[in-house]
DNA sequence: CTGAAAGCGCTTACAG
DNA sequence: CTGAAAGCGCTTACAG
């Protein structure tokens, strides 16, 4: 009583009255057929309860329809952060048009030296992976498509990421041309993992060329690290203010932990820009509705993700490897100026 | 060159001087060969770097060597709760031993109801899921082997509980016997989703007959709701502390909450159990040395994931449906008496 | 103890 | 526009 029997593309076709190769068609090929052929096969399906099975498509394919995503952080980082899940959410929406699956690999911790090998993934997006991560290896071992969002520009695959140097170099001038002298740099600590964000690493060099060429000296800038937590708005806002000499200013390297800031001073009735001017980078949607509005980096994210899927599923359908260089988007950023500068 | 030719069984037969029966032996049925033709097969599959392909077998055998686990809340929930986190543990590592992969299915929010039908697992493990929830009906509609844990008694599957009710008699019992009158309970409030945990909903019966066949009023016991969190210590007991009459002892549904009302009280300068006691539920590893010690209620969870999962398995070797009366296994509980009451 | 053969449920050249 | 046939890489009665 516990195993119905599984309806096959063979039952469709026995009962539609044609080949099995007729009812392929219909699912994959559906203009091999005419359009009385195709309707007749695909109702006569419905009826039955038929599913493709995809065991056996991928088998007989070599296809899994899915890609793997490497994170730089684990799982609960992932459902937590505002960027992540903008991030997700657009790979989600496009994976779902190309009826692609998703597999979300946390490069975090131990990761054992074969694993991405057993991974049954069509290709791979690396997401914020840095050249000396162990995962940017094995990922290009497996011999797989790959892309990569956010990636280190000295890795040999195709490259989707911001202009993240000239982003940074624009928000430093925007506070220095206001007048600020002692700014405060809200950025990420080392990881004990030894991780590291290539996109943070740029920004880093951003603020820092734009204070040279400004002619200030480099202690104009006090790094100061932040967690990308908006939970840790106290603990974020107060060791920004407790620097000595105060700074009256703060660039962070991502709005996550701009907000976080925005919020902590506002709680302890900090004037932002006020007292302090606060400048983020990325333009979350929640930037622009903070109180104040943040000032921040923009760039069209959902359209950057697009982009590197397609380039994705492009390299999965020729399959066989062309030897051009791989290409290196670099997206311009914008300085949007709101209220909190 | 992105096409290595995968090794497959029957490069290794052909290599090793056997039929691929033989290499197929060698992994699935190893005492049907000769030792000494195993172990040729085994070095040379080795040295080809054969790996099995897990699709082809799954066709072939019909299993997917994975179970999905229901869970009762989100992805992000069962990351953060040590709970869940000593479930999990346990059960990745018994899957491990069996070669079993693990399918986490988060029973929230829209559950689309084909869903279940096409997740390719052998069969389930559904933890804390009521008999209302959505997904405990789409899973018996799949006809594959299942398996509850902490679930509804009223539903018709192999159900590994503790003994919820007796486990909070005792405890209700025993604050009772040590002379409180007032006695918050920390439980959890109702879920926007309407979500109902079986065992929270046992564990309040039991309070409520404890105090009952004291001969107290109903009101001896008054309900607050509080989070599941650590890291909601400071509401979590101020809830409760700033009840009107002021209770002198709180069970809590749940060690997590019990710890967390602790944690609260210490930072608030509230003894523990001078001006509280405090009494928890399941006793998580943390409450042995927690300060003060928690009292709370033994119960062996490894082992009862352990009796559960060999069930499942045991059924889905078994594959047919034999028609005896599912199983309903109780575990009793044990009152552990710490320093905290 | 070992092998030849059929089958799991699809896809896809190939031939008509 | 449609079908017969081989194949994806395994497993497993069945026969020896």
């Amino acid at each position: 009583m516990s195993k119905k029997k599984r309806v096959t593309l063979r039952d469709v076709a026995k009962q539609a009255g044609v080949s099995p190769t007729a009812v392929s068609f219909a699912y994959n090929a559906p203009h091999q057929l005419s359009q009385a052929t195709r309707d007749r096969i695909i109702d006569t399906a419905n009826e039955l309860g038929y599913q493709p099975h995809p065991v056996a498509r991928t088998l007989a394919t070599g296809r899994t329809n899915t890609i793997g995503l490497v994170m730089p952080t684990g799982l609960d980082w992932i459902l937590h952060d505002p960027l992540f899940s903008l991030i997700l959410g657009e790979i989600g929406t496009v994976c779902d048009e190309e009826k692609m699956r998703i597999l979300i690999i946390p490069a975090i911790g131990e990761v054992s030296p074969g694993l991405l090998a057993t991974i049954a993934a069509d290709g791979f997006v690396l997401f914020s992976i840095h050249r000396n991560h162990p995962l940017a290896k094995a990922v290009e071992r497996t011999n797989r498509p790959l892309v990569m969002i956010n990636g280190d520009e000295s890795l040999a695959a195709p490259m989707f990421n911001v202009d993240d140097f000239n982003g940074a170099y624009q928000a430093a001038q925007h506070l220095i041309e206001k007048g600020h002298r002692r700014i405060a740099v809200g950025t990420i600590g080392p990881r004990q993992d030894g991780v590291i964000i290539p996109t943070y690493e740029r920004r880093m060099l951003g603020y820092e060329a734009a204070v040279r060429d400004a002619g200030l000296p480099p202690s104009t800038l006090r790094p100061v690290f932040i967690r990308g937590l908006l939970s840790m708005a106290k603990e974020s806002f107060e060791k920004i203010w407790s620097l000595d000499p105060r700074p009256t200013a703060v660039l962070c390297v991502s709005d996550v932990r701009a907000l976080s800031v925005l919020n902590g001073a506002r709680k302890a009735g900090v004037s932002v820009p006020g007292d302090l001017a606060v400048v983020g980078f990325d333009n979350l949607p929640d930037s622009a509705v903070s109180t104040p509005p943040l000032t921040t980096l923009k760039q069209d994210l959902p359209g950057r993700i697009r982009l590197a899927l397609r380039a994705l599923f492009g390299l999965i359908a020729e399959e066989g490897g062309d030897d051009e260089p791989p290409p290196l988007h670099i997206t311009p950023m914008e300085l949007e100026v709101r209220e909190s500068s």
